[in-house]
RNA sequence: GGGCGCGUAGCUCAGCGGGAGAGCACUACGUUGACAUCGUAGGGGUCACAGGUUCAAUCCCUGUCGCGCCCACCA
């Protein structure tokens, strides 16, 4: 016997193991020989992480529709596994390293921390993976795997070596984005623009050798300039002040008449503070109407200066350390045309001071200078790193690239062409969008924790890369020759000497960014480069469920990587779900305080209501504004259909093998089970198009409000009569619907559906098999009309008269007689059929049939006809007249609406021929429904 | 500056060319032999605003207002 509540937490381990023992999740069952495959890879978690809401989300998805293919038939592999996480990895253990104060990674050397690193993700790593067991992930966790592990590290060197000897990636020298924090190089993608109220610094630059030029200060309406003054300065503007100590440069704009004649006068800029003669130069970058319309140029320490400096050959000079200190004198070309006699000390000795404290010294001594022209209030945007926050510096340093827009014309190509598809569509627009201006990658990173990168340096600088060391040690020798760097006997002497060889090369320091594997995950975690059997079947995966945030990071990437090294596009569809945020709308982070824990959820309510609340809420095209009320209601839901089994349990209803729900006679069963096929359908369909709030909403209905609201009460008289034809029946068909909806909520809740699945049992035995491996409902020809009809006719007089006696404030215990007007044949047939279920539902004493409605009588229309409660003495004759009336009025409203449309030339000239059907049956019905609540009230006197 | 999306019942959200929906909350009633994590009934909305297209607009188009997100190098 079923407890009245489902006990999730008393359930949930044991049904996962049960799950795991038996290899349901795995891929490549026996019984799925000669099936289709499914696949799909888990967007990898980093394993640093543990399980938020958008986790939930993102793998609540995955597991519905790897569910619902499993049981559909497929070979289904979910593919799972974790990201090495390059940056927050390092950052969790040195973080442990300072807490309980042992030597820091520096101190430990390389080879110390990187054994620290795994040994960390070997001991605390995996939370990540249990918590997804808990959500009732079906991932195949034979086949997990790492992106740091040995298989995939090997397909990363190989990537990495064939698109450098292709071309698709190069070392180069120029402005990346640098993470003092971290102390790392990082790509466009990891910086955030933060708005910061600033200042914007006016500084005169004193021009070289007495020059003047005439400077327009006023202007008439036409903004003509009316009035000049002569200036031996120029004035620019900038944000970050300590960078004027690397100006190479100010550039005007060639058509901006004010500079015209310096700049064809060659005319020199003396640098404050420094005394470096600096060139004023013209460059269509510099916008005549922000400021002053001259800017300053800062090659080594902005991105758009670089791109000016590199068209006009500027020097680029770096003042700023790898911790973004003023680090002066490292660069010897610092004061490379510096005018002798300038005194430096002052500048000089801001040496080593951070960016911040350079500013304001730099700032104070400009004022000291008289050279500081005003200072306006200024806002502007600051990149950030996203995961250190630090104020990013545009760092001139060697950095290795991916030539991403070649890579990215075939990705564009497949989505264009329709190969690769998003839902909900819009996204494309996005990936285009971001494709098509691509940049390139920066690949490598300052760090420890990741894929070193296979690329060694010869005596002579020379790079190798290369698969091996051994390889390296191979190219470096005969380069070496070559070069003339040794002899030939020379080489073959070192080539016997394992020793002497690795140290002919030095390897490159740098590790990749962690989203370079990830790019490779779907193909990768099959056992490319390997021709594996993996590969073949499950390559390109069917779906791919992501977040939007990542269509850069990830999702692009994964299809530049794909199409380079694939035949074929690395998944079929991507669908891009939403973002989990708070009840109020704001995004759940830590420091807001606002984050819902899935766990704790789960704890409370269990992961089937979880999962439930957050399918029903993945509307395309929306984020989910998740409120725990909501996850109530699910959890409520979970209880229902418990009971629901729990009552069919009760009543005997067991599993029959000889079932065949076509053969079913009864107008209740045939009614049920062509409800049936019209729910699956209609989730099936739904899940189909990725519709997850659609078929949850079908199933919620279909289960709740009509299978437990209607058929379930229904049948309550046929399990009560001793007697009754249909009870073997009707145990048999609340049986199977019982079976066809644990089927289809499987993929929702797969914890409740699978306990009760075992727990009802067929007759005298348990069952032998699993839910999440059964067939999912193929129903058809199961609908029945007239059954539809008479339930339907049934369900509407039932309702009516509840309404009726709720409105009349009849007590609810109250047991009232009931009297068909002037019924059709069929009404008395139907009614008494029905007459147990009626007296049941609707609290009657009896049911009379008559030509005249009773003196006194509260009177109904249903379906055209009129059934009256004779309630005289006890109910209030003018209340009766007032609902009869308003009744009428909703009725004579309705009529004229239809009028007015029906009454309309145009309409029935345009309007679709069903439309006009449908407006036509539906006055008619209304006059027909009029006409009786007109009866009614005369009959009562009121008319 | 460019792009995307959203403003529908008190709250959280569906719907999206032809009669305004759900969950929660609210009100009234209910010890009906599965379920009070329940049942029955009910109240509550000029579907942001203004134009336009259409026989017909919450739904399509344009604009306005408000909100959110993404991208972008602006001194």
């Amino acid at each position: 016997m079923l407890d009245n509540r489902f006990d999730p937490a008393a359930v949930e381990g044991r049904i996962y193991e049960a799950w795991v023992a038996a290899d349901a999740f795995k891929a490549g069952r026996a019984d799925r020989v000669g099936a289709k495959p499914y696949s799909i890879v888990i967007p990898p978690p980093n394993v640093t992480g543990s399980l938020h809401m958008g986790h939930a989300l993102n793998n609540t998805l995955q597991d519905i529709l790897c569910r619902l293919e499993r049981m559909r038939g497929r070979d289904v592999l979910w593919q799972v596994g974790t990201d090495h996480a390059g940056i927050a990895t390092q950052m969790v253990v040195e973080r442990q390293l300072a807490e309980r104060q042992q030597p820091g990674r520096r101190e430990m050397g390389r080879e110390a921390f990187v054994e620290r690193v795994w040994a960390w993700k070997e001991e605390s790593g995996g939370t990540i993976i249990q918590q997804l067991k808990r959500l009732g992930a079906s991932c195949d966790w034979s086949r997990e795997r790492f992106t740091m592990d040995e298989g995939l590290s090997r397909a990363v060197v190989k990537v990495f070596v064939q698109l450098y000897k292709e071309g698709l990636i190069y070392k180069d020298k120029r402005l990346v984005n640098w993470d003092p924090k971290f102390q790392s190089a990082i790509s466009d993608l990891e910086v955030v623009q933060v708005e910061v109220k600033g200042h914007l610094w006016h500084f005169r630059y004193p021009l070289a050798d007495g020059v003047t030029y005439q400077h327009p200060i006023v202007f008439d309406e036409h903004d003509q300039p009316v009035e000049f003054e002569t200036r031996d300065y120029i004035v620019v503007a900038t944000t970050r002040p300590e960078t004027m100590l690397g100006d190479t440069a100010v550039a005007v704009h060639p058509d901006d008449p004010r500079y015209q004649g310096l700049v064809a006068a060659g005319a020199k800029v003396k640098l404050p503070l420094v005394g470096r003669l600096i060139p004023i130069v013209a460059d269509e970058y510099s916008d005549p109407t922000k400021g002053t319309g001259a800017v300053k140029i800062t090659p080594a320490h902005d991105f758009n200066d670089f791109e000016v400096g590199r068209r006009h050959d500027l020097p680029m000079i770096n003042v700023l350390d790898a911790e973004a200190r003023l680090s002066l004198m490292e660069n010897g070309d610092f004061l490379d045309g510096a005018v002798p006699g300038i005194d430096l000390d002052q500048v000089l000795a801001l040496d080593g001071q951070s960016r911040e404290a350079a500013r304001k010294a730099v700032i104070a001594l400009m004022e000291e200078r008289g050279l500081l022209d005003r200072i306006e209030p200024h806002i502007n945007m600051v990149p950030h790193g996203d995961r250190s926050n630090a104020v990013i510096e545009p760092w001139l340093t060697d950095q290795w690239y991916v030539d991403a827009h070649t890579l990215a014309q075939p990705a564009l190509a497949a989505v264009r062409e329709g190969r690769t598809t998003f839902v909900p569509k819009n996204w494309e627009k996005t990936y285009f969008e971001w494709l098509e201006n691509i940049q390139p990658w920066c690949i490598s990173r300052q760090l420890w924790w990741g894929h070193q990168i296979p690329a060694w340096y010869g005596p002579d600088g020379t790079v190798f890369v290369e698969e091996t060391e051994e390889e390296a040690v191979a190219s470096a020798l005969a380069h070496c020759v070559q070069a003339g760097i040794i002899t030939d006997a020379e080489a073959q002497e070192l080539a016997g000497d394992p020793e002497k060889c690795a140290a002919l090369i030095t390897r490159d320091e740098d590790v990749l960014d962690t989203w370079f594997s990830s790019a490779l995950w779907p193909f990768s975690t099959l056992g490319w480069p390997d021709e594996t059997k993996e590969l073949e079947r499950y390559y390109p995966t069917s779906v791919l469920i992501t977040g939007f945030d990542i269509i850069f990071f990830w999702v692009a990437r994964m299809m530049m990587m794909g199409l380079h090294f694939m035949p074929d596009v690395p998944f079929r569809d991507v669908y891009i779900h939403a973002l989990v945020r708070d009840e109020k709308g704001a995004k759940m982070s830590k420091s807001k305080g606002n984050v819902i824990d899935p766990l704790s959820l789960i704890d409370q309510y269990g992961a089937d209501a979880l999962r439930f609340t957050l399918a029903a809420m993945a509307a395309q095209g929306r984020d989910i504004k998740l409120a725990t009320s909501r996850v109530e209601g699910y959890r409520n839901f979970a209880t229902k259909l418990w009971n629901a089994a729990r009552f069919a349990e009760m009543n005997e209803c067991r599993h029959d093998p000889a079932f065949v729900p076509s053969a079913v006679t009864s107008t209740l069963n045939r009614w049920i089970v062509g409800e049936t096929e019209r729910a699956a359908a209609e989730i099936t369909e739904a899940l189909d198009a990725y519709k997850f709030n659609e078929a949850a909403g079908a199933a919620y209905r279909f289960v709740w409000n009509i299978f437990c609201d209607w058929y379930l009460e229904l049948a309550k008289p046929v399990f009560m009569n001793a007697d009754s034809p249909w009870k073997a029946e009707t145990r048999a068909t609340t049986a199977f619907v019982l079976d066809e909806i644990l089927k289809l909520l499987h993929p929702f809740m797969p914890f409740l559906t699978e306990e009760l699945w075992h727990r009802t049992v067929e007759h005298g035995r348990a069952r032998d098999t699993y839910l999440a491996l059964a067939p999912w409902p193929m129903l058809v020809g199961l609908e029945a009309p007239e059954a539809e009809a008479e339930i339907g006719w049934l369900i509407d007089l039932v309702t009516e008269i509840r309404s009726v006696r709720a409105e009349m404030n009849v007590p609810a215990g109250a047991q009232l007689p009931l009297v068909l007007v002037g019924a059709s044949a069929e009404t008395r047939e139907r009614a008494s059929r029905w007459n147990d279920a009626l007296v049941r539902l609707a609290r009657l004493s009896s049911i009379a049939f008559a030509d005249e409605a009773p003196q006194g009588a509260v009177q109904l229309v249903v379906r055209g006809e009129t059934a009256a409660l004779p309630l005289a003495g006890v109910i209030d004759m003018v209340a009766e007249a007032a609902r009869l009336s308003k009744e009428l009025a909703k009725a004579v409203d309705d009529i004229a609406r239809v009028d007015a449309k029906l009454g309309n030339p145009d309409f029935l000239a345009r309007a679709k021929e069903e439309v006009i059907e449908e407006q036509r049956e539906r006055r008619e019905a209304a006059e027909a429904r009029a006409a009786k609540i007109r009866e009614a009230l005369s009959r009562i006197g009121a008319a």
